[in-house]
DNA sequence: CTTTTGAATTAGACACATCTAATTCTGTTC
DNA sequence: GAACAGAATTAGATGTGTCTAATTCAAAAG
């Protein structure tokens, strides 16, 4: 049917229109598949072909709904994976991305099924990110604010960290700043250098972390298990149930990174 | 490195040789992987260009050493992931083989080891072919004849059972044949026809099915479990500490069948 | 030996996914 | 409103994997 170079075209047009909305420039799907812009304007063609696109010449492009439906179905894919990879077979938060990446294209509906059976229909992945249901409507995470919006004082809880640079995952894993960790802001730099205080630790954070980060404000309730923070075992339902009552809109609120 | 389709062709070509020997046929390639015979010398030349084969111009191909060990890696991955659809993923020994086929090209060698660890490195699939070890080196099921080639009153234990066939599968799965399962043969009569009795019914095979089921000669000591018949759930090790002592060679020993 | 015949290869084509280089368009700047 | 800069598309090429049709080969039969 579609070939899985062609999922992973859909799922970055989705990506980029849940982040900045249609239309979407090619040089901007360009560098998400990391491919030239050329190649990209071509592949866009064969999708028009196909119904999953529409698209005007120069101006950019947009999912249709048939296009949107498969960009789910594998984003569903991708993060049942990587839940399940940190379940049942041992993998830490900051390794699961590549293998998911990997194999979305390649399993079954019966394999998805029998993973979402065994996980319990999951809501959330290990990055915190939503998992659409099974009949593929888009997923809406609650709104979360980026942690570099943040002001000094701020008591919040992360609710996302962005799964698209291994080295800062690894690196926040090692700070013990994962989904459902209670964290406050001690300071904001000047270029956005966020300190934060997590546990008992002080971490600073360079402003491009700290915007991959997305938090919500800490219920009171949640601070007696603010030192919850190893591994990325962070009970997924709790993060999003947190995030329903968060102040601010956030664009990039539908979890829309893979 | 290699493409999948590589990987299914160096697959192919091992499971000829274990079956008949080197060299092997083009049109014998052709049929394992239903492509037509000009696709498979094109990709015989490019195989033979990675260093992956060897042929003589109208005799026939031969692996290296280095297409065998690939060859028998994408055995283990498909082998082991068998194992698991069926252990922890609620598959039955007849819907594993397509899901396998799918992923074996796919997965990681991280999650190559962390399966066969979450397995405690099995030693047969669920058809109870041998799964090759981590060192790759070919794996050696034990002696077994086709059930095609045994005699009336003869008692045996279904050591193998072919997975090339669905249909075939999921009636055997329904009359109880499955590896481990103790069997008497009742016939056999022209044509091939086997009359076998499978705890106290009765069933009779046609000389394809019959022949795609290998055997070794009950241990007197297995008898007590002879009933032990329903679902994939056979003991994996005992099937091959059973074949152990069997009497006669079989071309297929090396349980080739992918 | 020569002929036959079936298997294997060569020839030529096509679809897909990709690239670099050249061209064209759009939106912004003067 | 003309010129420019940057983005997108067109043009043309490459590598891979596949096909059908035509040709060549080798092994078996005479
Ligand atoms: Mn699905
Ligand atoms: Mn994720
Ligand atoms: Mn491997
Ligand atoms: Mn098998």
């Amino acid at each position: 049917m579609l070939s899985d170079v062609m999922e992973d075209y859909l799922k970055a047009i989705y990506v980029i229109e849940s982040e900045s909305g249609p239309p979407v420039a090619t040089s901007e799907i360009a560098e998400r598949v990391d491919k030239t812009a050329p190649t990209v304007t071509s592949m866009l063609e064969t999708l028009e072909d196909r119904g999953m696109v529409t698209r005007e010449k120069y101006k950019g492009t947009e999912l249709t709904a048939e296009g949107r439906t498969v960009a789910i179905e594998v984003i569903r894919h991708h993060r049942l994976l990587e839940t399940y990879l940190a379940e049942h077979l041992d993998y830490s938060w900051d390794e699961v991305h590549e293998e998911a990446d990997a194999l979305e294209h390649h399993i079954s509906e019966e394999f998805e099924r029998r993973v979402a059976e065994v996980l319990d229909e999951p809501q959330a992945d290990p990055h915190g990110d939503p998992i659409p249901s099974a009949e593929l409507e888009p997923p809406t995470g609650g709104p979360t604010v980026p942690l570099s919006a943040c002001e000094s004082g701020d008591r919040i809880v992360v609710a996302r960290v962005s799964d698209r640079r291994d080295e800062d995952l690894a690196y926040l894993a090692d700070a013990g700043i994962t989904p459902g960790t209670t964290i406050s802001v001690r300071d904001v730099a000047p270029f956005g250098m966020v300190t934060v205080g997590v546990g008992d630790d002080e971490q600073s954070l360079p402003e491009s972390v700290a915007a991959s980060i997305h938090v919500t404000p800490a219920d009171h309730a949640d601070e007696a298990n603010a030192d919850e923070v190893h591994a990325g075992e962070a009970d997924s339902d709790e993060v999003h149930a947190d995030e329903a009552n968060a102040d601010e809109a956030d664009p990039d609120a539908t979890g829309a990174g893979a």
